[in-house]
DNA sequence: TTTGTAAATGCGGCTTAGTTGCATTAAATT
DNA sequence: AATTTAATGCAACTAAGCCGCATTTACAAA
């Protein structure tokens, strides 16, 4: 668990309890996307469900993790890139495969043109389809 | 209610209750995306939650509505262009105000690239920012 | 116009995601 | 070891959305 010691300096306030370990493990050990229904499965015999969303919602704060809508409206969680706490950076694109429901993080520059009298601030893009296993 | 009876003649098996027409009339007079939350609260009075999300359902399916997920993964509905029960073509963003809420549909092509062995079906963008009236 | 039938609706209850308040536990600092 | 305060567990709550079933109603056929 070194990473987690690094990452847990920079967080500052976060406490390292084993809760907090263990959702730490399960991003570094996961490259996907993680929905917080499956998270609060996976982890349902370390903790209780609250401290899964609050985990969740440190994490995020603290720019560890970044959280978007999957097709069916339900929250997904996935590991930063080079964010933290004052920055965040997750204008990329995710896919989510209509077959598995798996989620990927695409490294994919999108362009939004301009809309005329807005201002947009964040997008959200969510591509689905086929993934890589389902197609086969 | 002209435009209502040409469009349901095209519904075929959809029939013309004053629950339909009373939905259809919010969808003609409102260019913007409604929210289900926000369509109950406008009819409860006159049909029960239940009968509006069957309508919107129905709706959809015939191609004279298309859904996505706003912002808070919450349930939109807007009028189609040019869509019906055979051929959806709902691949527009969206807007959703960060202050009031409100969402449009933009008529804006965004350039989607291939993603190495992912097949690409269809496509959620949402746009957020300041609407407008907001920036004033 | 009346009648038959299948679609549409109302109602009540249910499921599930997500939140909140409060008492208790435990990490970190001294 | 004592103290402080973040973190957790628990239970209850809210809200979106869905489902089954009895009843009503639109519409087509007689």
């Amino acid at each position: 668990m070194r990473l987690s010691c690094i990452k847990l300096v920079f967080m500052g306030i976060i406490r390292k309890t084993k809760s907090v370990a263990a959702v730490l493990q399960i991003f570094e050990e996961q490259e996907d996307a993680q929905s917080v229904v499956h998270l609060i499965e996976l982890l349902k015999d370390e903790m209780n469900r609250t401290t899964v969303y609050r985990i969740l919602d440190r994490f995020e704060k603290d720019g560890i993790i970044h959280s978007f809508n999957g097709k069916d409206g339900l929250r997904w969680y996935a590991k930063c890139h080079g964010c933290d706490s004052n920055h965040h950076v997750d204008a990329h694109p995710h896919f989510q495969c209509t077959e598995c429901d798996k989620v990927e993080c695409l490294s994919l520059e999108i362009e939004i043109p301009q809309v005329k009298n807005h201002k947009i601030d964040s997008t959200d893009i969510l591509l689905m389809g086929q993934c890589e296993a389902c197609r086969h």
